[in-house]
DNA sequence: ATATGTGAACCATTTCACAGCA
DNA sequence: TGCTGTGAAATGGTTCACATAT
């Protein structure tokens, strides 16, 4: 994934995208907790994000608030559905019926975000016309049949590394400009598709390094 | 989690610490192929990661390869390992064994970096005892005794996001220093606590916001 | 009075360019 | 010559400070 991302209008970070994709989830709790108007220094607190950072992120997508006042926690959530494209619903595949591509097939937030998974697919025989949270499971070897009808807008690959980069290769050629990668490798892909990596082997590491680097030092930031 | 971590000796960015763990499992897989010699810009290509960058984030730990010639893969890993704390073992608990979290629970990606998960927690009666890919599983009401024996370095919270602040506190309570939360809420932490948030629905959302995106304008970055 | 929106200042990381060494 | 290692320059995201609106 590249570091920002441009339209003909704007260019805006990445980093604020998956923020204002996260404020999304959060107003909503907010709106069901009864919360009607925000401040982006309340907004703070819950969200652990500055209130400036709030703000600007918030001035990527537009003008939200009243000034004096604050949000419109309604009025904000209409506005962050309609400009991360949210009130248009997807569809997703996934590679891998394993332990984490279950897992995956039936995580509900994916649903909050109106992003539907599809199908999955597995080379596990065993697998193949299985259900999984009411989805079903195809042979890979009928992964391009099957996405001809699905037109899915973005994949996850939870296959074993070994098999990612062939799997990758099969999904962008049906179209697929966006793909979640869960294989701990890094692969190779045109540079018009999108592909972010969720390595989660890395992430544990890192943490790990930095608690033990902590002990001697501390962190600043 | 702060974007660098400092030691008395250097800081360094937390993003060149997760790509240093990405290094190490690709070069070992390198190793495996039989690769003993590897120059930065062979390195670029397999790790898609430019060469400047590469060698930068290594000079972090240390000097490690030859002018002229590049680096010795097997002293390369060794060197990182050392570096990188991962010939030290550490424990790990998961604190929720749902679909993600028996999913985690047998995630081969942690034992290359001589991670061990080492216990489950839930509340779910019917999952007490049981054990998921060897690792036991007990009642959260036990979390603290069983930490007390076990010392965890880092938890890994895959509870529902109502539970999660509560977990996390107790989990700081025994001692955990590294947190790893796959709950969709910002949890609030003392500021000598890491923690490192993996959001799933965040990730795809705003990958299918880049693809969207990108149809009109395109990446640059 | 209060809170937003934003250009400017700041700061960290990435990229560049080249010195240093095999 | 070839590739590493690294100060210096550039890039771009975050923070600051304040003008602006209610």
């Amino acid at each position: 994934m590249p570091r920002k991302i441009c339209s003909e209008k704007a260019c805006f970070p990445i980093d604020a995208i998956k923020r204002l994709v996260g404020y999304y989830r959060d107003l909503k709790h907010l709106k069901e907790k009864g919360v009607n108007v925000i401040s982006s220094f309340s907004l703070s607190e819950i969200l652990g994000v500055s209130p400036e950072q709030i703000r600007k992120d918030l001035s990527y997508l537009g003008e939200f608030g009243k000034r004096g006042v604050g949000y419109d926690v309604e009025h904000l959530i209409k506005n962050l559905e309609d400009r991360l494209t949210i009130v248009r619903p997807s569809n997703a595949v996934i590679c891998g019926v394993g332990r984490l591509g279950m897992a995956l097939m039936g995580y509900a937030g994916f649903r909050d975000l109106n992003i539907r998974i599809s199908a999955g697919f597995d080379v596990d025989e065993a697998k193949i016309g299985m259900e999984v949270a009411g989805i079903k499971v195809y042979h890979l070897r009928h992964l391009v049949k099957v996405c001809k009808r699905i037109h899915p807008e973005v994949a996850i690959i939870s296959v074993p590394a070994s098999y990612a980069q062939d799997v990758c290769d099969r999904i962008i050629s049906v179209g697929v400009r966006g793909i979640l990668n869960f294989a701990p490798v890094s692969l190779s892909v045109p540079n018009d598709i999108f592909i972010s990596n969720v390595d989660l082997s890395v992430e544990l590491g890192a943490l790990l390094f930095c608690t033990r680097m902590g002990e001697a030092g501390g962190a600043k930031g």
